[in-house]
DNA sequence: CTGAAAGCGCTTACAG
DNA sequence: CTGAAAGCGCTTACAG
């Protein structure tokens, strides 16, 4: 009866009352602070569970840390972010820090929306999978908030981190297996303008013009061809069906990533062609490219290490470092059944090949 | 040089001094609240514009709302949780509400461990999807914050709404279709018993138990047979693989979910084996399902709609409302290539059935 | 080692 | 319509 009913959730005075303390040594044994004796701590913990007390952790924001690290994700279907979420969670466990994930805005998937929700919930650090975003407006961010970015090919950051595939090196694998093959009629499908077209580089820019530099190269100039569509798989399926019943079909589509390449593939599937059709090579190797029914060629870039590694950065930024780092992971070229030698070609290439063997 | 440096993040004392107003009138404009001049609100927008000012929500959240509302989501790897995150925050769309999704604690999966994290952020609302956790704990937090469940067939929840697929009709459509085309010896692989033998009934655990009766029903109780594995594509393959390579191979696999179907399906695929040999169906339908490639046959109970459904009734709760409310989303059975007529049997049903053709 | 006091940036009654 | 004051539940220097 004295201090109201017990459901009220208790309050750090609460605890002290109980405890016979100050709020200021609870305080302290709940962040583990220094200058508590032992039986001090012992009686504080035996409240704390007693009342069944936890921190309220806006009242914490508004003078210390929230224990909360922030993750900004522009698309929850594509699988390759939810296997970097998985990395960086499980690079916490243990830690005293809790994810939270924020979507992109369905109206706004640039990113600024939901890092902003990220920054005015005070998380202690954040990252972030936005290549649409301007990175003047990310240094602007970064003195506020530790910082790291994925996927970001900025030139030189000055107050935040980055985790990066190497975009280049993947694109030159997915060409030069390619053309081992034989091909020369290769697609691009990319994303649209809007995505490739931002300033320090995204990686579907990067994939785009190291294509497009790969082709010239290999004296294929003739045969560069890009084609655009929007983000998703069944836009993906459109834009493949209406490339692969025109009239000079390619023999090998370059998909700007898994997602991409399942809409590819479910046009290639339905037209009933094959790998000897229509090689098919896509990006992030995702779970299911594995699948024997799917069986995807497809750059591995690891999207569990980007997770771990961003958040491994982002513990480093809040413990004190201010020095900007990048780390680029290394590529890896996952053959299989999708692509396959072209069938038939006029090609004098595939011809010598042939012969040679 | 009289206010400080302008790195310093804008308070509402900053905008009241700009506005010439109080700080009372800055939050009135803040939240629409009522009892504002639209000349003082003019003042006010523009001086929030100029100074860059966002309300910090720790601040808020000590004495009003947050205008955040949580997700909690057991696995992010599995497309049907991203497809009710998807569906979630499309309905948030053009409300003042952010979503936040807290990831399970990959140590402590049951989903305590994600809800307390969002409870002690102060979120608004929260919806949940935790099977495992006891439906008292849920009554118990209830009442400090408005809360909808998925996937909970609770008996009688006093104080929180739930969305539940309908398992037992899902079940039977399952099963009608596969007796229907012949099959007798039809195993259920299921999770592991943590997972389906919570109390008020987990969606695993209904279908569970309607498989069970379903084929004592329809006479096949000897052959009734339950094969467990731990939740991940990479176990149900392995199941399988063992089960696949048994002396008694069954001609049916009703798998607990897509995410066990595709592993199923990768053992079916890697022995040679196709569904003339062993019919396979999962259930959540999700996009894999329906490609060419993998047609798998599911049980289709939309993602997206119960995450729409579901935060639809937490902003009612949130607007006032206390009874209690369920909602049931009807199932429907794609059907697809993963299923076909048991190949030549013994059984003498299946003789039936081919000669009265 | 311990605690009293100030303060974080908002919102909420309550007067005017 | 407008504002002064109290208060939300913590943490942080600062004395003792």
């Amino acid at each position: 009866m004295a201090t109201g009913d017990s459901t009220r959730h208790a309050t750090i005075e609460d605890v002290a009352r109980a405890a016979g303390v100050s709020r200021a040594a609870v305080s302290k044994v709940l962040r583990g602070a220094y200058g508590v004796s032992p039986d001090m701590r012992q009686r504080v913990t035996t409240a704390i569970k007693e009342l069944g007390y936890r921190p309220r952790v806006s009242a914490r924001g508004m003078r210390g840390a929230t224990y909360t690290l922030g993750i900004e994700i522009p698309d929850f279907t594509n699988h390759f972010f939810a296997q970097i979420i998985d990395g960086a969670n499980a690079e916490l466990a243990g830690t005293p820090y809790q994810l939270i994930i924020a979507p992109a805005d369905p109206v706004h998937p640039e990113g600024y929306r939901a890092i902003e929700a990220l920054a005015d919930r005070q998380v202690d650090g954040l990252v972030a999978v936005s290549p649409m975003v301007s990175s003047a407006w990310l240094e602007d961010l970064a003195p506020r908030i530790p910082l790291v970015m994925l996927g970001r090919h900025d030139e030189n950051p000055q107050r935040y981190d980055t985790v990066v595939g190497d975009d280049d090196a993947g694109t030159q694998l997915v060409l030069s297996h390619l053309l081992e093959l034989g091909h020369r009629d290769i697609v691009h499908l990319t994303l649209t303008e809007d995505i490739t077209k931002c300033q320090p580089g995204t990686p579907h820019e990067i994939r785009l013009r190291r294509y497009q530099e790969t082709m010239v190269e290999a004296g294929l100039a003739d045969h560069v061809r890009v084609v655009r569509a929007e983000p998703g798989r069944h836009e993906a399926y459109k834009a493949a069906m209406a490339l692969l019943e025109s009239a000079d079909r390619p023999t090998a589509i370059y998909a700007a990533h898994d997602e991409t390449a399942l809409g590819v593939l479910h046009a290639v599937a339905e037209l009933g062609l094959t790998a000897d059709d229509v090689s098919v090579v896509g990006y992030d190797d995702t779970d299911i490219a594995g699948h024997p029914q799917m069986s995807l060629t497809s750059v591995n870039q690891s999207g569990m290490e980007m997770g771990a590694r961003a958040i491994a950065l982002l513990l480093e930024r809040i413990a004190g470092r201010t020095s900007p780092r990048r780390l680029t992971i290394a590529p890896r070229l996952v053959v299989r059944d999708s692509t396959a030698p072209p069938r038939q070609q006029e090609s004098s290439s595939a011809h010598r090949q042939a012969s040679t063997d």
